[in-house]
Order: C-alpha cells, then structure tokens, then sequence
DNA sequence: AAGTATCTATATCAGGTTGATATATATAAT
DNA sequence: ATTATATATATCAACCTGATATAGATACTT
C-alpha cells in the first residue's frame, strides 16, 4: 500500500500530527505495519501541497508548533480510489503473505549455537513482551474519547480479537515447548 | 542481526549457492524473515574475499555458472561470536517485537471504505494462502536428503510446530468471525 | 515446429526507507 | 543540579529492495 494512502486512511480515522500517526506505528499498529519519521513527514507535507489534507498549527509556547493533519473531502476520495486499486493489486500479485522480519525466529533458528543461559532469556524476555502486547490488545477499561470511537469499529474488533487469539497461541506453544530446544 | 551473520548461519546448514538462499527465503523461510538478490550476492562475495566462505564453481555446459558456496572454520567462528552479540543486542534494546509489514491488516484495517465483494476476494485468497502455508508446515512426505536433515532439527521442529499452530488459529479465527467485518 | 512462458543463475542500480542525528523545550527522576 | 525521558519536526547518509539485464534450458501451447 502507498505511504500516501495508509497516512490518509489513518487520517480518516481522525485529525493527527505526524507524531502522533509515529505513536500509532509504534504502538497498537507495531505487529501489523510501520513507517519511520523520514517517510511521514515529507509524506503528510506532500498531502498537504495537493490538498488531500488540512493543516493547523497549535502554537505552543517555546516548544515547536503542533502540526495537526486534517484529511479533506478530496483526500478522503483520494483515499477510497487508491485502497481498492490497492486492493486489486493485492489480489493480482498473487502475494498473500506479509513481510516479515523477525530478529526472534533468527535467534532461535540458529539457537544450537547459543549457550542455554542466552536462548532462556531470550525467550523469557519474547514471552514477557507477548504478554505485555495480549493484555493490551485485551483491555477494556477506560482510554481517551477520540480511542474509544475506534473500539467500536467493526475492522478494530476483529483486529483486536485475531491478535488477542494469536497472542495466546503464542504464548501457550512457547512455554509448553520451549524445553524441546534445549536437551 | 547482520546479513553477513544470517548467510553464515544459513550456510552453516549446509553449502549453498545464492539463489538456494534467495529460494529459502522466499519458501520456508518466508513468514519469518527475507533478503533480496542485491542483498545476498554482494553479502557472499564481501564473505568470500575475507574467507568466511569458500566457492566452488560448478561450470554447467552454456549455463551460467553456479557458485556453491561452503562455510569455513573461520566462517563458524564468526558466526558463533556474532550471533552471541547479535542476542546479547537483542536483550539489550529491549524490541523484542517483529519488524511487520502487512498489506492484508491494512486492507481489513480500513475495509470500511472497500465494497464486499472485494473484501471476500481478499479474505478467500488470504485463507487459502494460510491454508498452502499450513499443508507445507506440516507436511511430513519425502524430500531430499539435504533438507531431511534439516528436519531433525530442534530448532526447526519448533519453529514447524509454532508456525502450524499459529497458522491453524489464523485460519479459524478468520472463517468464524469474518462476517463481522459486514453487516 | 515455432513461439511463449517459466525456471535456473548471477549481477547491478535507481529509488525509496530506515535509523540516526539535530534542534528545542518541559518534566520527571536521581 | 544533573540526567533521562517525552514532545515535536526535520533532514540525510547508508542501506535495502524491487526492477532490470543477461543467458540458456525446459515446458507448454497453438
């Protein structure tokens, strides 16, 4: 999917800065998709020049102003023509899977090479983090009004429940076999 | 980890030409990590000119050449010290998420905006990718005799069982609740 | 029998992305 | 008082990818 496209759909979701769209990236989207500063900035100032977003500037004393992206009308179509062209170009590339890499499966891949103690907290350190990221993706207390919208987004459910499954897997396939690695 | 220390490694399961590598990870290795050509062939010749590899040219009547790459005792070394580093990094930045690029989340993430017949294109396709996946992880038929070795494995008995499980809870999370992205 | 497509096999490179760095201020911790 | 962390934008060298070039073998199709 091009830059363009995914800045604008997380724009039609709600008005942000490039910071913020950064801390999505880094936060809930981390295990599906992410963009680096040097890719949004120059992306969202792109937006901006043809009209597919608005901006304002929150001024704020001494610290730099606060650029916050508004998609348009325009950008909003902008948006829905390229996702389905996107879409059909998914379909047609016959490239079902995602791009991955995983500095975890490399290690334990190669983990005959590793001295037990490393491979244990290696994997301790995976299963604290996979169980970090589950009780995220299962919290249901209370989060700022602008995120609750989204909770009721039928694609963020789903999201939110396939992660949670896979999450659990995960964690129970990795701590009923984890022993199998060493021995 | 670094390119050099992945093509050690993976060289260390036996000699290899670079397209070999370049086919392992478009197959087995595919959901879990991938370099491209321009990645490891200059990655082989930097290893070759400092003697972590060595080559042996199997000349094929009008073919072009194959270079059969071979790891050397030196070659082992290095990889053993750098995958020790490369863990120890790995504890240390305290990432220990994968790197994920997911055109399929980002369609269902923003599905609200695709029409529904485009959308079960790309859940059916998505499924049956999933599927092929799951068969080849669990398959357990002949194959060569390089790659039964393989099998023998620790490491790769449970990245196969990891994967089929994760794969499995995929696929069934996707058929039963898929029809709440509509309605 | 000729033509097309796909597979083996290596190599290079333009263009794009990342990760690091720079800048500037506020706040929290030590 | 100092250090570390967070907010906030911007830029850029270094690196990687995806595309393209080359070249012959094999398979299939009309």
């Amino acid at each position: 999917m091009q830059k363009e496209t995914l800045c604008l759909g997380l724009l039609s979701l709600g008005p942000r800065s490039g910071y913020e769209i950064k801390q999505m990236f880094e936060g809930p989207l981390s295990d599906f998709y992410s963009l680096s500063f040097g890719t949004i900035y120059p992306t969202l100032n792109n937006l901006q020049s043809n009209k597919y977003v608005s901006c304002k500037q929150h001024t704020q004393s001494k610290k730099p102003d606060k650029k916050v992206y508004t998609i348009t009308k325009k950008g909003l179509e902008l948006m829905k023509s390229n996702l389905l062209s996107d879409a059909a170009e998914y379909i047609r590339s016959g490239n079902f899977g995602d791009q991955i890499k995983s500095e975890f499966f490399l290690l334990i891949l190669f983990s005959k090479y590793l001295p037990n103690e490393m491979l244990d907290t290696v994997m301790n350190e995976r299963v604290l983090y996979l169980k970090q990221k589950l009780e995220q993706f299962k919290y249901d207390g209370p989060i700022p009004d602008e995120l609750a919208a989204l909770r009721n987004e039928k694609s963020i459910k789903f999201i939110r429940g396939l992660a949670s499954t896979l999450f659990e897997t995960g964690i129970g396939y990795v701590e009923k076999n984890r022993h199998l690695l060493k021995e």
